[in-house]
DNA sequence: TCATTTGATGTCACTCGATGACATGGACGC
DNA sequence: GCGTCCATGTCATCGAGTGACATCAAATGA
């Protein structure tokens, strides 16, 4: 469907990343992005809102995954059950490519802008939790609460994750930080 | 000290808060800024290190503040009334002026990029109790899920305080999402 | 087969956020 | 009075982001 080079959104990804991990995200221009995938500045913006966004692509799929995973839970699952299944999906998404996410994530680790926006990211998946929850039944704020709190393990756990070693797996880390809240909340 | 008029920060601040709830954030010229504040886009950013960090501008007392209460919490406490200490310190800071509070969310809450400004500055303040937490001779990642999970209640609490009436103290409402986690945890 | 439509990309012009270099001119110490 | 200091102004520039319009090959259909 085009006269062109093909996965010009792909090209473009990986040309980011590539110039993002060379020099970092602020020494790198979008105009020079656009270059070495053999585009222009004006068509990267087509293809993302702006220049962090390239980094962020999977994340809707991650959220969708996770969203569906949460509406298969049992309807006998009490909420924190229910919220363990649908991050249970994210750790397997994510889980798979380590040394993928190792790198990514010293990119996004070196630059505010980024996090930001892996925050807003992060939050957006609370949201869409929570209103899953809802959805299941449950009100607020036990919902928002379950969401929260199920989000921030999943941050920590990915955190240490990406830190340690491939043998590691992604999911038994967070099933260790999940116990260790329940350990943690219980004598609080 | 300078012969202009006084006050140029706050000038800067309070004008900029009224554009961004006339007009919204988007809409509001750091130039527009500066100019009903008397002053230049050039001295705006000797000010604030952005169009959005003057929002932010009380949010290093804050965390200075849910540090020291957490510092000066009884080392009998456990990591969670160690947190709970602190977050009610930001509570009793926070809760003060309800009205204001309201306004300055409705702002951030139509804005994407504020929401992520919003959204790091939590995150520093959970990094810095998390640092408290090792301070106290808390291990990770037993510090930092303390910290994410105290936060994650904070944050929520928040938002049910400002989109409630004012006879409501945050520190009430906090202490029962608090109540709610634990038992929310416990039969998860 | 050829004209038409379509969709991805290019080109151009512009606004605005942000920053560095340098100028200016009162306040304040001496 | 004199000179220094420092908050602010002025100027120039870069890069992100956007809207309007042009282009051109492929798909489509008569």
């Amino acid at each position: 469907m085009g006269r062109w080079e093909p996965g010009a959104s792909g090209r473009l990804r990986a040309a980011a990343m590539e110039l993002y991990v060379e020099r970092g995200f602020e020494q790198t221009t979008v105009a020079e992005i656009a270059e070495r995938a053999g585009l222009t500045a004006r068509t990267f913006f087509r293809y993302f809102a702006d220049k962090r966004e390239v980094l962020f692509a999977g994340s809707t799929a991650l959220q969708d995954s996770v969203v569906a995973a949460l509406e298969n839970a049992p309807g006998s699952a009490s909420p924190m059950e229910a919220v363990w299944a649908a991050l249970d999906a994210a750790a397997t998404m994510l889980g798979e490519r380590h040394e993928y996410s190792r790198r990514r994530n010293t990119v996004i680790a070196a630059n505010a802008e980024l996090q930001e926006r892996e925050l807003i990211k992060m939050a957006s998946l609370s949201a869409a939790l929570a209103d899953g929850m809802r959805r299941r039944g449950v009100r607020d704020p036990d919902a928002s609460l379950v969401a929260e709190v199920g989000v921030a393990v999943l941050r920590v756990a990915f955190e240490r994750w990406v830190s340690g070693p491939a043998s590691r797996t992604l999911t038994a880390t967070m099933r260790e930080s999940f116990d260790q809240v329940k350990a943690l909340t219980a004598d609080g």
